[in-house]
DNA sequence: AGCAACGATGAAACCGGTTACTGTCTATGA
DNA sequence: TCATAGACAGTAACCGGTTTCATCGTTGCT
């Protein structure tokens, strides 16, 4: 049972398909009663015009295709959630690239990105988003990236929160140097001295990032970070809580901890539970992200907001324009918001 | 800028079109001089085929349409990590499609999941998974469903958790009422006799099931489910401390709580530390997913998995299979497990 | 030598829409 | 009365691939 075509609705109409396609598309006048003739046989049959058809020749599809790292991570379905109310609302229909490797093999989830921009553009996507991945590569990885930037040249192609070094690439991010200065300054402000910087990758930009600001505002109230108090290797909860068991077999422990992330404080402040050891009162607590489990964790967790929901939206408007324009300011910038809950307090004496 | 194009290259390697399709899908032999001509200058103009055209023509373009009904909500990108790892492995894209309504109002949703079938049917996916949503609605909701049944008879549908009630069609599930029957006689097991079910909403059909699954336990230990305790209204982790604040204003309250999700156990999880009940000490909760979450509460959830990842694994096989062959059992279940943690105890005597 | 089978290739149809171009026919204004 | 604009509609080209069918030259077998 073939799916019928324009063709089939124009013979049994008497009229060509010309006709059916303006009254489908309202693009000229037609007789009232041929258009009556048309769409009621449109509805007889429930014909749907076939979209591809439709594209091809008109050269926009109204796809947008979404790259991430991992749609596992609660981080990312905020902004998508972002992304997609506004791109709906603009016709747009989402293509979800996960790029998540089964074995964590991190070489194949960029073979994966590749792949994916791949696809995307010969599926003739209006645009791409980009998502941390490989975008967030510090400098010395640079070569696996051009092919992101060769990328941009065919399709118009946003990157969020990342940055491709050397490249200049329209991007929309929030602030994380700020981000990190405002928590780093908060735990301060609350009287902490000892404080240690637990998660992420240093290969990655986002992480860089987050240490600048941390590194930069200890130094700037005249503290010191201690080397041995920064640790990377994840930003999982599982990592979080290796972290804080690494810190706790340290002759000296800090009084808190900034957490690359939130996933990596909640691991921390599970493993600090184990321990003994109560949030805040033994030890403050501060992540990174906002994401959901921030606010519904016991007791709820002071982080940084970095307003995923706004960065999808403001992503989704900035490549709307890319696609119809090609006028666009490169970098966005949002601004990123401590978020006080439960987990920081004073350091107590002793 | 025009995009390069079969013919482009066709006409630079002095060959037909034809040949340079047979080269790029190695479809027909060819004369390995001129292979590698025409491959030489695929490299030269990076030449990406145009996936609208082949499509078009081939009937099938490897994606496939994804309806669900909040990303947002931990428990759907679980099944989409499994739809995904499995579908890509078979090359097949995804189209996300969030039915969430801005507004909370639930009519606004359906409309959505409407427009999304016929944007993807036109769209020409291969085959479209939806999850939750309007399939859940109990029998009376029935008319409003009729239309997913008439997509199914266009192109390949697959229900996951959800049942259209009166159509047959395939789908593949967690055995809700299973899943809360292990649940329930784990919290009899440990003594309690006072139990309390919470969360969902009773028009929609895995509610129902939960809710039978609980009740028939119930009584098959000579217990009977209190109708005061029977609350219902939400599926978020506001709802849930709505509810334990119900729950301590009656004169009499239960010893525990069936959630009807994870996302309801946190929430009362957080209102009872708030009212100074402590877990499971003085409440016992069991939630009811086993998102990711659950785990990562403290203290951890005890729960009813429902094996999202299997699910979505699942359903990406059968899809393919109703994509290629189209045979295939209508009824796929999955079984639960119940996942004990912290959060149940023997109920305190006094 | 004769013929089948196969390798290598091109011409053209096809997929299902949209639109440029053309040509009626009618209403309107000078 | 005639020129002209605009409503209405059809023909055919086009978008960029894939595939069928036909052609032609070799090779292999009898």
């Amino acid at each position: 049972m073939k799916p019928v075509t324009v063709y089939d609705i124009a013979r049994e109409a008497n009229v060509s398909v010309a006709t059916v396609s303006r009254v489908i598309n309202n693009t000229a006048p037609v007789k009232k009663s041929t258009r009556e003739k048309v769409l009621e046989l449109i509805h007889k049959y429930q014909f749907q015009p076939n979209a591809l058809a439709r594209s091809l020749f008109k050269k926009e599809t109204g796809m947008i295709g979404v790259i991430l790292p991992d749609i596992t991570n609660p981080f990312f379905p905020e902004v998508l959630a972002g992304l997609d109310q506004e791109a709906r609302s603009k016709g747009y229909t989402f293509f979800l690239c996960d790029t998540v490797s089964t074995n964590g093999d991190s070489v194949e989830q960029y073979v994966r990105e590749s792949q994916y921009l791949n696809i995307l553009m010969e599926k003739q996507v209006d645009g791409i988003v980009m998502i941390g991945g490989r975008i967030n590569l510090a400098k010395p990885e640079r070569e696996l990236v051009s092919e992101v930037a060769e990328a941009s040249k065919r399709v118009p192609l946003l990157l969020i929160n990342g940055s491709l070094p050397g490249e200049s690439m329209t991007r929309i991010y929030a602030d994380e140097r700020e981000g990190a200065e405002l928590a780093t300054q908060h735990l301060i402000d609350l009287g902490h001295r000892d404080i240690a910087f637990a998660g992420g990758f240093k290969k990655m930009s986002n992480t860089l990032q987050r240490i600048q600001g941390f590194v930069r505002t200890m130094e700037k109230n005249g503290l010191q970070a201690k080397k041995e108090w920064m640790l990377d290797g994840g930003f999982s909860v599982e990592s979080g809580k290796a972290f804080l068991n690494r810190l706790l077999e340290l002759p000296e422990r800090p009084t808190a901890i900034f957490c690359a992330n939130d996933l990596v404080a909640i691991g921390a402040m599970k493993a600090a539970s184990k321990a003994g050891l109560r949030v805040p009162q033994d030890l403050s607590l501060v992540g990174f992200d906002d994401i959901p489990y921030a606010s519904n964790s016991i007791p709820e967790l002071t982080t940084v907001s970095l307003k995923c929901y706004d960065v999808g939206k403001g992503a989704a408007e900035l490549l709307h324009q890319m696609i119809t324009k090609n006028k666009v300011n490169k970098n966005t910038k949002i601004r990123p918001e401590l978020i006080v809950r439960e987990t920081t307090a004073c350091p107590s004496r002793n």
